[in-house]
DNA sequence: CACGGGTGCGCG
DNA sequence: AAAGCGCGCACCCGTG
């Protein structure tokens, strides 16, 4: 059973409701005052069966739900699925795919001008005003049709679940707060930089620069700026192309620490220091604004506190709740373990039974060293052609044929400009203009060795793209059925009780979750991690013997964990 | 003064 | 060891 919402006025929603069949008209429909929606979705959600929701735009719908305490067990969250059904190859010829563009293409874009301050946005965004989308209900016809028609409506059905699924668990990440010692993070942050100055940089840093000014006998240096670093560095002789760590690492001169050792500092505190910590960190917790479904491949991005990016430096200041602990689970080699599913490569498969994918791939015999396998897998993956990772190909491809054929395909095919789909049915966007432009100009009578030469370089690029997207994009669907699946079996381990008083998810980090839990709940939460991963294997892969293992420690502090 | 591209580096 | 995928963000600097 579904329940369609639909912002029926400014103060007003109308609820449809529909069975699995969404042809007839609704069996009920009535409009409720936006102040009575929580609690008519409090006691839908107390029914059996639960309905699944369809609505517009979760962040929209749920966080104000969220607030009054209300979750819900499913959505349809039109605005994902729909970004899905528009580009997959699965629906390609269905009326949704050749419509024109409309208003759900420009959803996205409509809400971030209205409310350029996510931030503050999320909790304040109204559903869309009558007239500004049009009928979330037609839309979702439309959804359920291209579906059926498609050429794997089982795929992409399971694709549209799992990314409404992820829609729901962005928002209650968002609600819940990753639990975050403010003190802790001080506590770093002064023994680093010494106290907090009221402006300008920590004395610190200020002796840092010195220090490198008078290495390199420039007084006026500003070594944030690259070129005045560059110019700075080459006049005393150091020759540099760039002013990167890696690069400076390798020379050999008395001003080379003072100068590692600020860049390293000086990043912490531009991206994580005492502002970053003012503007994210409230009463114990982080809340950083995460998009589901942000990225080309289906993973999530984020937009503003870059939880993506939380360095390892900080991450003690992660800690559970007095009596709570957080469970830090990570799977181990997703990408490789989710190619030998794709690709149905058994010798992959079983190289990554039991524990670690690497280690089996030495004693396969492909490679001598646990290094060298992850060089290699990662290079087949990203489209390494040269350097260590470029020469140890051949013997991968070898010893695992299947997997290496289906990422050579995938670049094969981005290199003719054509597109390439997930397991579960993302589809990579086609080149732009300028792509085919160049492409065009290459391969006409009167090109130039330049023109060819330059179609060639974006052609391989496109293929490195196509190559990893069938692999990132995968491993994301893994990862949303992973987190959906722990969703289900967290709730279960407390039914009844509101999301941040129960074992709860508190971070997403591509193939990495932390749950927060009271400690009686840590070791149930624990298995949980592991039996959802599982599953996800399952539902991506079927009977295809191919292992996800994942560590799941129970901690008091994500520094803890590994 | 705002904006956009480039650089560098954090994460997977 | 430092190229090969996907990101976000801070900062610099040139341009309008």
């Amino acid at each position: 059973m579904h329940i369609v919402l639909d912002a029926s006025g400014p103060d007003a929603v109308q609820a449809s409701t529909i069975g699995d069949d969404v042809s007839p008209p609704p069996a009920d429909r009535r409009v409720l005052a936006r102040s009575e929606l929580a609690a008519f979705v409090r006691a839908r959600e107390a029914e059996e069966p639960r309905p699944r929701w369809v609505w517009s735009d979760s962040r929209v719908w749920y966080a104000p739900l969220l607030a009054a305490g209300v979750r819900v067990e499913r959505c349809v969250d039109l605005r994902l699925c729909h970004a899905i059904l528009r580009a997959s190859s699965f629906t390609a010829g269905t009326a949704l795919a050749a419509a024109p563009v409309g208003p759900w293409d420009t959803a996205v874009t409509i809400e971030q001008e209205a409310h350029p301050d996510a931030h503050t946005a999320l909790f304040e965004l109204d559903a869309p005003a009558p007239g500004a989308t049009p009928s979330a209900l037609d839309e979702f016809r439309q959804q359920q049709e291209a579906v059926a028609a498609s050429s794997d409506p089982g795929r992409l059905r399971l694709l549209l679940a799992a990314e409404s699924a992820g829609a729901l668990i962005g928002v209650e990440l968002r609600h819940a707060g990753l639990p975050y010692s403010a003190e802790r993070h001080d506590d770093l942050l002064t023994e680093l930089f010494g106290a907090r100055p009221a402006y300008g940089r920590p004395a610190v840093l200020e002796a840092l620069v010195a220090e490198i000014r008078a290495g390199l006998e420039a007084p006026d240096l500003n070594p944030d700026s690259p070129p005045d670093l560059l110019r700075a560095l080459q006049r005393a002789g150091i020759m540099v192309t760039s002013t990167r760590s890696w690069e400076l690492r390798r020379i050999e001169h008395p001003v080379i620490a003072p100068l590692l050792r600020y860049k390293k500092l000086s990043r912490l505190l531009a991206a994580n220091g005492w502002a970053w910590l003012d503007s994210w960190v409230r009463d114990g917790r982080f809340r950083p604004d995460y998009v589901p479904g942000g990225v080309v491949t289906g993973r999530w991005a984020t937009r503003g506190g870059g939880a993506l990016q939380l360095p390892k430096q900080v991450r003690g200041a992660v800690v559970a709740d007095p009596g709570w602990k957080l469970v830090v689970a990570d799977a181990a080699q997703l990408e490789p373990r989710i190619l030998a599913g794709l690709s149905g490569d058994q010798a992959m498969a079983s190289a990554g039974r039991g524990k670690d994918l690497y280690e089996g791939i030495v004693a396969s015999g492909a490679v001598e060293e646990r290094a060298q396998a992850k060089v290699a897998m990662l290079g087949a993956m990203y489209g390494a052609t040269s350097g260590e990772s470029g020469r140890l190909m051949p013997r991968l491809a070898r010893s695992f044929p299947r997997a290496v054929r289906l990422v050579e395909e995938a670049a094969r095919a981005g290199e003719r400009g054509e597109i390439v789909t997930s397991r579960l049915g993302r589809s990579s966007p086609p080149p732009g203009g300028s792509w085919r432009a160049a492409q065009g100009a290459a391969s006409a009578s009167d090109s130039t060795a330049a023109d060819e030469r330059r179609a060639r370089t974006l052609a391989r690029d496109w293929g490195r793209f196509t190559r990893n997207f069938v692999v990132q994009a995968s491993a994301a669907e893994w990862a949303l059925c992973w987190m959906a699946e722990l969703r289900n079996r967290l709730a279960a381990l407390a039914p009844g009780a509101e999301l941040t008083d129960a074992p709860h998810l508190v971070y997403f980090l591509h193939d990495e979750v932390i749950v927060h839990t009271p400690e009686a709940l840590a070791a149930a939460s624990a298995e949980a991690v592991v039996a959802a991963a599982q599953q996800a294997g399952r539902l991506l892969f079927g009977g295809f013997p191919v292992d996800f293992p994942v560590t799941a420690a129970v901690v008091d502090s994500y520094a803890e964990a590994k």
